[in-house]
Parts: C-alpha cells; sequence; structure tokens
DNA sequence: TTGTAGGCGTTATCAA
DNA sequence: TTGATAACGCCTACAA
C-alpha cells in the first residue's frame, strides 16, 4: 500500500515484535518449543548446532521471552520490591541506586514503593506488592504499621531490612545501630572539651532513637542534660537555620550540635556564620549522613557517614540468596559507620 | 499441635496465603471462579447479595490476584517501567517521585532501570524491560544509543521521554527546552550589565545544549565569546570550588558563571568567599534546579527552577493514557522552566 | 538429545 | 446473573 496514513501512531497498538512466543522461534529454527526453552535456560545440555540454529532464530525473530509466563509457571518473578518512605529527600539514594545495580547484575528488577511518612495508603501498597508476587522485598528506612508488618511477613516472601539494626528483625538485617551512633557522637564531643550539648533532629523513629541513646551518654558522661529539636521531616537546610536560632535564644550556653542530617547541619553553618558565631570556636556542628558536599563545606563538615552502596550491595546480596533459597553467612549484618571528623569541631 | 518449633523461620518457605488462588475464594463463597474475577472486575453487573458474599471470602482467605497470570491473560501489567541515567544525584529524585506516586494513585506500579552514564549494560535493560512487557515505559534524561532507541521503538510499548524537548521525540515529549534555559539565563545575566559570562556544566547532552544556546545568545547580545569548563558528571560541590579556581586564574575578567547545577554553584560561592571575591559584586552565579538548600546559602542562589514533580505527575497521566489507549490532549508538553532571582546576581 | 502433555492463575467468550 | 471452557506463554515432568 502506497496510501500515506496520517497519522500512524496511534494506530500501532502493539508491535509484532513483542508478540513472538517461543513456538515461532521453534518453528523458524525447526524445532520444539522445548528445545528454544533448554537453549535460553540450559545450553550446556544442548548440542552446540542446535544452540547456533536456535539462537538465530531468536536473532531474526526478535524474540524476547515474556517474564509473565515465565512468573506464571515457575513461581519465580525475578522482581524485588523495595519500600521507603520517600523517594524525596537523599539519604536512601545510594542504598537504591547500588541496589538496583546489584540486583540488575543478578538478574532481577526493582519495583519501587514509597509508603510515605504516614500510614496513609500503605495497606495499598502492600496489596500491590504481593499481587507482584515478587521473590523478595526490602524494606528501607520504614516503620511499618503492624497490620502491615503481619501481612508482609505472612505472604511468606523474603525480607530483608536496611538502615537500622532492630531487636527483633523480621529475618535478615543489614544496617547500623542508630543507639550506637548517637552513644558515639556525643563521647566524640565530649572528649572534645564540649559541655553542653544539642540535637537538631527530624521527627522520625530513627532519628529519636539517636536522640535517646545520645542524651543518655551525654549524662552518663557527666554533663548536664542536653536539649533537642525535631523538625517535620524531611529535614531541609531552611529548618537548620531557623532551629538554631531558635535553640540559641533559649540556650544560649549550647557549645555543640548534633543534626540529623547533614542537610539541616549545613543551615546551622550558614546560620551560625550570619550571626557571628565561630565554628568550631564557639559552636562544634555535627552532621548525619556525609552527602557529597559535606566535605567542601568552610569549615567543612565533621559527620557520620554511612556507607548507603554498600548496604544497597548488600541487601541485594542477601535478598537474592533467600529468594533462591541459598543459605546465607549471617543474617544480621552490621556495616557500621564512622564519625569523620573535619573542621566543623 | 502444640510442639514448639524451634526456628520457624527457615522452615516456612512459602506462606500459604500467597497461594490462595481464585479457585479458593469461589469455593469458600460458594460461587464460582468468574463470580469472583467478577465482583473484583465490574462489581456493578452482580448482585450485593453475591458481592458481599464474595467480599467476605476474599477477606477471610487474605486472597491477593496473582498479577502475572493477570498480565499473561490480559496483556496488561500495569508495570511502567522508567530508565534514568543513574539514582545517584538529586536531579530526577523528584521526577521519579512523583512519577511512581503519579502511578500508584492510577493502580500502577514502577519499575526502575539505570542506564548508566555509559552505553554499557544499556541492551541489557533494554531486553529485562521488554521482558517485563510494560504497559509503557518513561525515560528520563537518557540518551540511548541508536540500536537502544530501535528496539524501544519496535516493541511497539508506549514510550513518554521526559526533561527534555527535543526536535524528534519518539512519542510523547514532558519536558522544557534547555536551548530556552541557556538563551534566557544570558539575557538575564546581560541585563544585569555582566559583560563576561562562563559556564562550568557536567558532561552530559543536555548541559552542552544549554552551553551552546547560552553562549550563541551572549555573542548575539554583543559579548565577547563565553568561556565553559566542564566537569565528569555527576557534577558534585568539589567540581564547582576547583573548577571556578582554574577558570578565574585563566579568565580573570569573567563576572558571571552559569553553573550547570546547583551543587556545582555552590561550591563556586564557597570558592568565590574563600578567596575573598564578592559575590555578587565581582562575580554573578547562577545555579540550575533549585534544589532544597538554593534559597537558604549566603548569598541566596540565583538559579533556573525546574518543576520536577510537575514534570513527574504528567509523565504519570501520559504514560497511563497512552497505555489506555486513550487520547491525549497533547503529545509534547513544554513545562518551561523559571528563573529564581535571588542575591547571588 | 529431543519432544509431548499438562498446568500455573487469570480472564475472554460463549452458553445457560 | 452465573457458569463452563479455553487460552495467554512458559516450564515441569515424563516419555521416546
Amino acid at each position: 500500500m502506497s496510501r500515506t496514513r496520517p497519522n500512524p501512531l496511534p494506530v500501532q497498538t502493539q508491535s509484532p515484535h513483542i508478540r513472538v512466543t517461543l513456538k515461532d522461534v521453534a518453528s523458524v529454527a525447526g524445532v520444539s518449543a522445548m528445545t528454544v526453552s533448554r537453549v535460553l535456560n540450559a545450553p550446556d545440555s544442548i548440542p552446540a548446532g542446535t544452540v547456533a540454529k536456535v539462537r538465530a532464530a531468536i536473532a531474526s525473530t526478535g524474540y524476547v521471552p515474556n517474564s509473565a509466563a515465565q512468573a506464571l509457571r515457575s513461581s519465580k518473578s525475578r522482581l524485588i520490591a523495595a519500600v521507603l518512605p520517600t523517594l524525596t529527600g537523599p539519604i536512601f539514594l545510594d542504598t537504591i541506586g547500588a541496589l538496583t545495580a546489584g540486583l540488575a547484575k543478578r538478574g532481577y528488577q526493582l519495583m519501587v514503593g514509597q509508603s510515605g511518612y504516614s500510614a496513609t495508603g500503605e495497606d495499598q501498597l502492600i496489596t500491590d506488592i504481593i499481587s507482584r508476587r515478587p521473590d523478595g522485598i526490602v524494606l528501607t528506612g520504614v516503620v511499618h504499621t503492624d497490620e502491615g508488618r503481619r501481612r508482609l511477613l505472612a505472604s511468606g516472601i523474603p525480607i530483608v531490612e536496611t538502615w537500622d539494626l532492630t531487636a527483633d528483625p523480621l529475618d535478615v538485617l543489614v544496617g547500623f545501630s542508630h543507639e550506637a551512633v548517637g552513644r558515639e557522637v556525643s563521647r566524640f564531643l565530649v572528649g572534645k572539651g564540649r559541655k553542653k550539648l544539642a540535637l537538631i533532629g527530624a521527627d522520625d523513629v530513627r532519628s529519636k532513637r539517636r536522640w535517646a541513646s545520645f542524651a543518655k551518654s551525654a549524662r552518663a558522661l557527666g554533663l548536664s542534660a542536653p536539649v533537642a529539636r525535631f523538625v517535620t521531616a524531611p529535614a531541609m537546610l531552611g529548618d537548620g537555620r531557623q532551629t538554631l536560632r531558635a535553640l540559641l535564644a533559649e540556650h544560649p550556653d549550647v557549645d555543640a550540635i548534633f543534626c540529623s542530617s547533614d542537610a539541616l547541619a549545613l543551615g546551622v553553618l550558614i546560620e551560625a556564620r550570619a550571626q557571628g558565631i565561630d565554628v568550631p570556636g564557639q559552636l562544634a556542628v555535627v552532621g548525619f549522613g556525609d552527602l557529597n558536599f559535606s566535605a567542601q563545606l568552610d569549615p567543612a563538615l565533621t559527620t557520620v557517614r554511612i556507607d548507603g552502596p554498600r548496604i544497597g550491595e548488600l541487601a541485594a546480596h542477601c535478598i537474592v540468596s533467600r529468594a533462591l533459597g541459598q543459605p546465607l553467612e549471617e543474617r544480621i549484618i552490621d556495616v557500621g559507620f564512622t564519625i569523620v571528623e573535619r573542621a566543623s569541631t
């Protein structure tokens, strides 16, 4: 037909290419569908000649297996679901990036779900996830409702929790102790001769746990009770500026601040400079996260570094092992953290 | 059985609950599988009594549909694939977050793939994507190999490209003109009386396109040729510091700098302060991205704001419309951009 | 080494 | 309004 089509796009609903099936490849190659399947899944058991023939047919037809059919038949979806509070906010980003890459390397894909900072919609999210029958679920920085945890657990899908070390893990855990972070930062600051500690944090559970440990440790070391201010997550630079102002107005004797994110710490540094407060002379500042800008600030920011990519890669390893039913060396992996000392303390 | 199990976790490989099928629900409810299916998909055509009976059976069994079977039978996966260069780097984050949320709202899930800044592994990624038979693909900030573009196109899967306005879109486009950004920023700086412009950018295609337009426009407005420095993506704060130093050493007469990201611009601000250069007195600085910290810097950063969440939400709308075969009001949506004027210019 | 039969869980279609 | 039947594309199990 030489007629021109005025509007070609809406017309083609499905490409022919995507509808190529095993059978089509088989008939092109002159073998049965099973042989094609075996060439794809266990080529070693097939003579080289047949393999070549089939490979040629696959190439010429542009065949790509339909993973829904594979999943249905084999009960293996090669899909991993990740749940995180929100994609907005850079904290978990490296982890998710490394997780995605680590899964791709192993032949798995990642499906993402945002649970939000509230529990709203979490139920629907969990239904959506279970409906996909993922081979594993990676939980990152989320506290689920009891009902949500129960359903996830009841689904029997392997679960890896990350970015935390809780007392009662569902199964596998890759993270670090927020209690240890709070304790070590307070020890660090006390070691620097600081007398009146403060914390500015986001109002999430982990930040609160760091605070509890930070405060307890400071008191144990003989200091007066530290003070804290919490801002609504996600905590941003502007919150740091405002909160420092309010904090110092009420507690002018504070000489060290632990911020629950580097973004907050940057706000604190900027506000301190605006107020003519010397850092670290009058005020020591410690961040959390070691974002890529933190080393370049002026003064460079002392902060707690978490190896996000490592958590992602380990989570990929663990969840795939679980998915394959392989034994895991360890069920609880503590990746630790580092206090990176720079000019702000 | 009252026997306690010493180690419950490794034992249960699959939960019973996840193996509940339509048939199980049907037999509990005393109806056929088709009736259960209809209650789920078209409850209006079923009498209220039957619906109630079936709903009760669903609740008591904990049934969740198997989407692999649904996809296989109906050729609708309710899955959208997103391809982006890398999750590391905050630029596309808001877009992906809004996309994920917008899709969830419409009953779709997002699968993410990282194409990397190189073309390596892109072929495998595309195979993985096609294998899932997603109902749509959202491309963000990636330039594909010709072969990759060809395969994606040949798959017949609807495609939405974002974060750009190219001359030859594959199908639907949600973005803005990088040429317009370059041009408008140069006009803006010239309007401020700046005489010698410079640009510090990442070495990606879009940044280069902004540069070309920036330089051309500056010359058209009678200025001498702007100078540029490019750093390896992802561009970070430290790159901004170093590059500014090198740039000013060679071109001390530069009085305005357009940075291809706010992170770079922050580096430039910090380095300028370290060198005692007055911003904006001696040097005007413009960023790109309007990250959440930019308004809080000192001086606050003039920057180009892109509405990332809006792009994500529109992309969700467009790709779902395409997936459902619904007509689209517009195939090319220009979300534009805003030059947010602050103290750094 | 290769092929045949059957079923995974769901929905389109037709029949009652 | 409801049900029976078949088929989506693939892989497990068994046979040749």
